[in-house]
DNA sequence: ACTTACATGATTAACTTAGTAATGATTAAA
DNA sequence: TTTAATCATTACTAAGTTAATCATGTAAGT
């Protein structure tokens, strides 16, 4: 039980974006994949899904890639990881429902949303950077 | 990502030593799949891992079965799924220590933590007794 | 056209999960 | 002292999930 790659994956990929943020020009997944040193064959599939969440547009063709379509302070953990389909603490083992077990990992699901909700990706980027001396960007 | 079948049974077991406590005799692996719904063979593996954990004992051959050595009061929802190897957040994609993100999900980490840690058995015995009518015991 | 870049669906190897099966060891009671 | 109940241990396995890769298609700027 942890993180999938995916949903960290994802994360990084709209740090990625945040931090490129707001300049005009998208920024290429092949970049994205390099900085954040994700397969990049697999960084597509999780841009095609950040893009169906409405986060991310993305532009094709030449000088294409992607940008953040919202104020990196308006996405929010909760957002993404719900998006990737949850953590799911509520569903533990079908056809028991009602019973008292099901409430207690309601409960600590409420507390894992509280922490997501509470953490935006203007925050992230800007731990990120107070703690990353070495960003460069070449656009 | 969701609370495995095996945590959830683990729980449910305790919460049927709960229930039994605290008696004298031994409650058979058996009566608490059946109470519980947990497949037995199973759940006899639960219950080994369980007693490793300290919190329960056995007790071999004919009367034998399963005693909770603990007051519920002072077994913790964190305790047990600890036990189990926990939820583990702050682990998500290997080899990037350092990582922003990392920080980010032992965040979230921390808050399930404090939410396991605020659930005890004896609240979960009481949740549970106070939603069902029909518990009856013959021993 | 040609190149660059995103889009999409199929496939796959490795791993994890949720069990089952078979057999052994221990103890109480008849 | 045999028998039956009960826990212990190891091995196995089917199904599902994850983390990718591959092949091919579509769009757009030059």
């Amino acid at each position: 039980m942890k993180i999938s790659a995916k949903i960290d994956y994802a994360c990084r990929a709209i740090l990625e974006l945040a931090l490129h943020w707001p300049v005009a020009s998208p920024l290429q997944a092949q970049k994205i994949a390099k900085r954040q040193k994700i397969p990049m064959k697999f960084l597509v599939h999780i841009l095609i899904d950040l893009k169906e969440s409405g986060y991310v547009d993305s532009i094709r063709g030449k000088n294409g890639g992607y940008v953040l379509l919202k104020k990196p302070v308006d996405v929010k953990l909760s957002d993404i990881v719900r998006h990737f389909g949850g953590l799911g603490f509520s569903e533990s083992v079908p056809k028991t429902k009602g019973h008292v077990m099901d409430a207690m990992w309601q409960e600590v699901q409420a507390s894992v949303n509280n922490a997501l909700e509470g953490i935006n990706f203007e925050d992230i980027r800007n731990k990120h950077m107070s703690q990353s001396k070495t960003v460069s960007y070449d656009i």
